[in-house]
DNA sequence: AGCACGCCGACT
DNA sequence: GTCGGCGTGCTC
């Protein structure tokens, strides 16, 4: 018997996707795109229809139900889901499953909740009460309002804003209510600044792109503050005006309200709908805004790395922000990189894609010089704003007693004196990150992971920033009942007290995972810094990554050895970045901003390239490393991590999965290194052991991967195996 | 991933 | 003699 045939991914680890029979009933209504309910051995799954044909029905079992009226992706995006799913090694299914929104996977519609909303009727005259006018001249000055926020603004409004709507003076209305923590933002005045020249004719190479039509990748290298995004504001207009849309990658769009306000003042109006697709949506909006852009009422998404599966079907144009930000790998399950992606779907669309950053990735620099993408340079400023001066403190010169030495102790008095806001870096959370025997030299470790225990001074406790683990701080140590535990090395809570000593009367903030846990805490932060209220803000990473603050003139950084010396060969690239994103939070405003970088190694040459600005001195030093070893981009890799209860049984899987691998790499040119335990080699109780595939082309790598799922069907239930490609860090 | 089938140790 | 351990294999 013929047919119709759907082809579904199940979202379940199958390497292929299954067949199943249409009937007639459901014909009509299916489409690709769609999400299905279908029978998988005596049970049901969830999957999605990937194809649609006729063909032979004998011994299909028929698809049991459609969920949903409309597709979740265009048909268009098959193509990019499946060289996804091929290029991670990940089942079709549970990379589709991973790309749509959240909360989809039990079933049913999102609910949608309703709220009331107040406007002013055109009545004229005033109420009687005075409670009533005053709520009402706000209502006519805001001209619309959510209950919500009627009620903070007027505590116990309830009677006077009924009293209003009964005399007709008010009319109320229910509407969808949409949470958005960017909705209340202040709305920023979109000033459309004159560019500068460089920012012309990057501007005019991008129109050029434009023109010519097709896949365009490029690379924007501008230095902080030197205007990239007025770059992609502007070529979005473009794109827009040609009638297709585009879409927006920000590394954590929690931390990035300034550029979203930026993007909302310029397109958020009537004629364009822009989707903020963020974490912050619960499941029901992340639906809804993920519905409205599959349908095709949105022309500009704006979001986080799985926004680079948003279902826009006429896809003009991808900005890639921070392109270098590690926030773009998901780091578990389906392990891909929405740079990545986004170059892979801007080449299947024929759109442009415009990767911006002040310190590109060296694998996206490396293709770049290649010619594997257009190089587009803003080495300067705009309003002729100088880059910050630099400087290094030796610290094994220095030899502060606290944390700080004189020369940034000085710098900020004489910055706190002058009114100047300062921002200083520790990249360490906590009040100190060992707690130290003074007799045995033992410092506390979690029972569960490979790492010692970070003290917390605020909250007196010991945590382990992995698993989360807490204990009191014990009286005495557990090896030798030495009585004399002290707290070792600087956390941003030990900075920040040393801070309140030296600057007494300086307003002090900080801002790190623990300052920032409640909703809406990092907002104020920023506010509080946007308004001057704060002096000094202290932080880890977080203070680096895309703030604006134009009161800053001095930035600090503690520390920067713990970072150079990670056992990683990237370690070097993320020490050079970090500093000079964080460096280039200074002397944004009118003011000229200075730079001190504490470190044991003011020799060390991604520093010495920071502190000069030079970029492509340091990507000509640490490519000329890369090569010599073979590491990325001059070699692929894949990392596999075996993890359970039992090491040695770990351990014994790993090399027999090892020894699989090295008969099937006979003549393919692919180095396997390992097995090897991790450099946390348990974590969360569980043994890990890694073998690191090295290959200088991507292709033999490929298939060892492929053989590598075959041989996975070898491991017991008790070890489990996850492979990332191309992976960021292998700790 | 589930959920079966299947072949070896301690229990009524 | 069975209940149940988790190794192995399949799912249109």
């Amino acid at each position: 018997m013929r047919g119709l045939v759907a082809e579904v991914a199940v979202a379940a680890p199958l390497d292929k996707p299954l067949s199943y029979l249409v009937e007639k009933a459901l014909a009509d209504s299916l489409r690709i795109g769609m999400r299905v309910k279908v029978p998988l051995g005596r049970r049901t799954a969830i999957g999605y229809v990937i194809a649609i044909r006729s063909g032979e029905t004998d011994r299909l079992k028929p698809l049991l139900e459609v969920l949903g009226e409309e597709p979740l992706f265009p048909s268009g995006m098959v193509e990019l889901l499946r060289r996804a799913a091929d290029y991670y090694q990940y089942p079709l299914g549970e990379v589709i499953r991973t790309a749509l929104p959240v909360g989809l996977s039990t079933g049913n519609e999102a609910s949608v909740l309703m709220e009331s909303h107040y406007q002013p009727a055109p009545k004229d005259g005033e109420p009687r009460g005075p409670r009533q006018r005053t709520l009402l001249a706000h209502l006519r000055r805001v001209s619309c309002a959510s209950r919500t926020d009627l009620l903070a603004l007027f505590p116990g409004c309830h009677a006077s804003l009924k009293a209003l709507v009964g005399q007709g003076f008010v009319l109320e209305e229910q509407r969808e209510r949409l949470r958005d923590p960017f909705a209340d933002l202040p709305p920023v005045a979109d000033v459309r600044l004159a560019m500068t020249e460089a920012q012309k004719q990057v501007f005019a190479e991008v129109e050029q792109a434009m023109h010519a039509g097709g896949f365009a990748p490029m690379l924007l290298h501008g230095v902080t503050g030197s205007g990239k995004t007025e770059i992609y504001l502007r070529s979005i207009e473009k794109v827009l005006q040609a009638g297709r849309q585009a879409l927006v990658l920000v590394p954590e769009i929690a931390l990035t309200p300034q550029l979203v306000s930026r993007f909302r003042s310029r397109f958020a109006g009537d004629r364009v709908c822009l989707a903020v697709l963020h974490s912050g949506l619960s499941a029901g909006e992340r639906f809804d805004a993920w519905r409205s852009v599959a349908r095709g009422d949105v022309d500009i998404v704006i979001g986080a790395r799985s926004a680079v599966f948003a279902p826009l079907g006429r896809l003009g144009m991808i900005v890639v922000d921070e392109e270098h930000e590690s926030s773009y790998k998901q780091g578990d399950g389906f392990r891909y990189h929405a740079r990545d992606l986004a170059l892979m779907r801007g080449q299947m669309e024929g759109a442009l894609v415009l990767l911006g950053s002040a310190t590109p990735a060296l694998t996206t620099f490396y293709r770049a010089r290649q010619g594997k993408l257009a190089y587009l340079s803003l080495p300067e400023r705009v309003l002729d704003r100088p880059l910050p001066d630099v400087e290094l403190i030796d610290l094994g010169r220095e030899r502060p007693e606290g944390i700080l030495a004189q020369p940034l102790k000085q710098a900020l008095l004489a910055n706190l004196e002058r009114g100047e806001q300062s921002l200083l870096l520790l990249n360490r959370r906590g009040f100190a990150p060992y707690l130290l025997c003074a007799d045995c030299g033992n410092a506390l470790r979690c029972p569960h992971c490979d790492i010692t225990l970070t003290f917390y001074l605020s909250q007196k406790v010991l945590r382990c920033n992995y698993c989360d683990y807490r204990q009191p701080p014990p009286e005495q140590c557990p090896t030798c009942h030495g009585a004399a535990l002290l707290p070792e090395g600087a956390g941003t809570e030990r900075l920040e007290q040393e801070l309140r000593d030296l600057l007494p009367t300086a307003r002090i903030a900080r801002m790190d995972r623990d300052t920032t846990g409640r909703k809406g805490a990092h907002q104020s932060l920023v506010t509080a810094m946007e308004n001057r209220s704060i002096d000094v803000l202290v932080g880890t990473q977080m203070v680096a990554k895309g703030l604006d603050f134009p009161g800053v003139t001095l930035v600090g950084v503690a520390q920067t050895d713990n970072l150079l010396n990670l056992p990683d060969f990237r370690a070097a690239e993320r020490t050079f970045t970090l500093l000079t994103q964080v460096a280039g939070r200074a002397g944004r405003g009118e003011r000229p901003g200075r730079v001190y970088v504490q470190t044991y190694a003011p020799e060390h040459f991604s520093l010495a390239c920071c502190a000069r600005h030079d970029y492509l001195a340091f990507a000509r030093e640490e490519l000329r490393l890369r090569q010599e070893l073979g590491y990325p981009p001059f070699g692929f890799l894949a990392h596999c991590v075996f993890s359970g209860t039992d090491r040695q049984q770990v351990e014994s899987m790993a090399e027999s999965l090892a020894e699989g691998l090295a008969d099937a790499a006979i003549g393919l040119g692919v180095e396997i290194l390992g097995p090897a335990p991790c450099p946390l080699a348990r974590l969360r109780g569980k043994n890990r052991y890694q073998i690191l595939l090295k290959a200088p082309l991507r292709p033999p790598l490929r298939h060892l991967l492929a053989h590598l799922a075959r041989l996975r069907r070898i491991l017991p239930r008790a070890v489990i195996l996850t492979v990332d490609v191309d992976p960021l860090d292998m700790l």
